[in-house]
DNA sequence: TCTGGGGTCCTAGGACCC
DNA sequence: TCTGGGGTCCTAGGACCC
C-alpha cells in the first residue's frame, strides 16, 4: 500500500497565536521576537513579503518599526506552547498515528485513506475553527517530499498540496524547486551542490544516492532517496526519552559580576531539575558554561565550561544547584580579570530514567558505577582540594590559561590529569 | 548599543581491551 | 627493544532542524 504522510504546519505560528488576541494585528506585517527583543524569530506573510529576513537582530529593522511598517512584538512561550498542545490534540484524530514534530508541526499517517485530501481540509478547518490557528498541509509518500508538499500548499487557497506520484508530474514539482528548500539541506550541503550545478529539487533527486552517500554519508544518501519517495524516516509516536537538556539564556548586556551570573546559573539550574523530574530523566552529570559575546571581534568564541559528574544520577534541585553554582564561581575565577559574559547555560547530560534508578539503584550496575566514580572524586578531592572537572576546550583568550586535555563524564581515569591543569 | 534557545543525528578517530 | 590486529566503546564536533 502507498504510504501516504501529511505534514502539518501553523502558519507564521507565533504571529498567529498573537492575533488571537489582538485582533489590530490581523494584515498587518507582524513579527515576533527573541528573548531579550534580540532578533526576529517568526514572521507574519505580510512581514516577510517586505522582506524582514527570519534571524535579523531587532536593530537592523528598527526603522521599520518606528515608520509604523512593521508591528514587533516580545514572544510569550508560555501561550504558544498552550495553543501548540491544542492544535495537536485536536489533529491526532485524522490520522492513524501522529509525531509532533516541532511546536508547530506534526506529521500525521494517512496510509489507507481513499480521500486524504479531504480529510486534511477538514482537519484545517477544525483547528480553525477549535483553535483559532491558521496552517498548511503538505501530503508525500515520505516525510520529506510531504514538508515539500506543505511549501506548496501556502501559497494555494484550498492550503491543501498532495505530491504527484513518482512519475512525470512529481518531477515537473520538483524541477520548479531550488534545492535549498529541501529539509536536510543546509548552508554547507547547498555549497557543495553548487559545484555540482545541483540548482532544483529534482536535480538533487537524480543524482545516484552512492555519489551521495561517498561525500555525505547516510544522512545524505537518505534525502535523496525520500525524495525518490524511498521512504528512510519512519513516524516516531510519543515523545522520546531526552538525551540532553539545557537551560541557557543571552544577557541584555555583559555581565562580570560574580554575584548576577551566580543569581542567572542557579534559576538555569532550578529550571534544569524541573524540566527532567517532568520528563522522568535523571542527570548523570552537569555542565556550566559561560561565553562572551561572539559578535565582538576582540573575543570570538571565548568561553569555558566544566562538568560536574554525580555518583548516583540526580535531578534534584539543590543538588543540581550546588553543582552548578560551584562551577560558576570557579568559572569566573578563571575568567579573571577581563571575563565578561553574554551567555551561560547548563546542559544535563548523560541522562537516564529516574524511575529505572529506583529499582537499579541496588542493582549491580548501578552500584558499580558509583563505587567507581565515588573512588575517582575521593582521589581528586584528596589530590586538589576540588571535585569540579573542567572539561573547556575553548578557554582561549588572550588572558586565560588554555586547558590541556579534555574531560570525559564517564572516563574516571583522566579525571586527574584534567583537574591538574585547571 | 542592540545579534535566540533547544534539540537531534552522524562520523572520524582516539582509547582501551584482548 | 621491538613487535599486531580486531572489536568496541566513547567523545568532540559538524551539520541540520524549528
Amino acid at each position: 500500500m502507498l504510504r501516504q504522510i501529511a505534514l502539518i504546519d501553523c502558519n507564521s505560528f507565533y504571529v498567529s497565536c498573537e492575533r488571537l488576541f489582538e485582533p489590530r494585528l490581523r494584515s498587518k506585517a507582524v513579527v515576533v521576537l527573541s528573548n531579550n527583543d534580540g532578533c526576529v524569530v517568526a514572521r507574519s506573510k505580510e512581514a516577510k513579503r517586505i522582506p524582514v529576513e527570519m534571524g535579523v537582530p531587532f536593530f537592523e529593522i528598527k526603522d521599520l518599526v518606528e515608520t509604523g511598517k512593521v508591528i514587533a512584538l516580545s514572544s510569550n512561550y508560555t501561550l504558544y506552547g498552550d495553543l501548540s498542545a491544542r492544535v495537536m490534540t485536536t489533529l491526532a484524530g485524522f490520522g492513524r498515528s501522529q509525531e509532533v514534530y516541532s511546536i508547530d508541526e506534526c506529521f500525521l499517517d494517512l496510509t489507507g485513506d481513499p480521500k486524504p485530501t479531504e480529510t486534511m481540509i477538514a482537519a484545517r478547518c477544525r483547528v480553525l475553527r477549535d483553535v483559532g490557528i491558521p496552517t498548511s498541509v503538505g501530503i508525500g509518500p515520505t516525510k520529506t517530499l510531504a514538508k515539500l508538499a506543505s511549501e506548496i500548499a501556502k501559497g494555494l487557497p484550498a492550503g491543501v498540496f498532495v505530491m504527484p506520484p513518482p512519475g512525470p508530474a512529481l518531477a515537473e514539482v520538483l524541477g520548479k524547486l531550488p534545492v535549498a528548500e529541501v529539509w536536510g539541506v543546509g548552508p554547507a550541503f547547498q555549497a557543495t551542490l553548487r559545484t555540482w550545478n545541483i540548482k532544483t529539487v529534482l536535480d538533487l533527486a537524480r543524482l545516484p544516492p552512492e555519489r551521495m552517500q561517498r561525500k555525505y554519508g547516510v544522512v545524505g544518501e537518505r534525502v535523496v532517496r525520500e525524495l525518490r519517495g524511498e521512504a528512510c524516516h519512519l513516524l516516531v509516536e510519543g515523545p522520546e526519552p531526552k538525551q540532553t537538556i539545557t537551560v541557557s539564556r543571552s544577557f541584555s548586556r555583559d555581565i562580570a559580576a560574580l554575584p548576577d551570573l551566580r543569581a542567572a546559573a542557579s534559576s538555569f539550574a532550578e529550571r534544569a531539575a524541573e524540566k527532567a523530574r517532568s520528563g522522568h530523566r535523571a542527570a548523570g552529570a552537569v555542565t556550566a558554561w559561560l561565553s562572551a559575546n561572539r559578535f565582538k571581534a576582540d573575543a570570538p568564541d571565548c568561553g569555558g565550561s566544566l562538568t560536574h559528574v554525580f555518583p548516583v544520577a540526580t535531578n534534584s534541585t539543590p543538588e543540581l544547584v550546588n553543582a552548578v553554582d560551584a562551577m560558576v564561581r570557579r568559572l569566573w575565577e578563571l575568567g579573571q580579570p577581563e571575563g565578561r559574559w553574554k551567555k551561560a547555560g547548563v546542559l544535563l547530560l548523560d541522562l537516564v530514567d529516574d524511575r529505572a534508578r529506583q529499582t537499579s539503584l541496588f542493582g549491580e550496575v548501578e552500584r558499580e558505577r558509583a563505587g567507581r566514580i565515588s573512588t575517582a572524586l575521593d582521589e581528586a578531592s584528596r589530590r586538589f582540594g576540588t571535585t569540579a572537572l573542567c572539561s573547556g576546550t575553548r578557554l582561549l583568550s588572550k588572558n586565560w590559561k588554555p586547558l590541556a586535555g579534555r574531560c570525559s563524564p564517564r572516563r574516571t581515569t583522566r579525571w586527574n590529569e584534567v583537574l591538574e591543569v585547571g
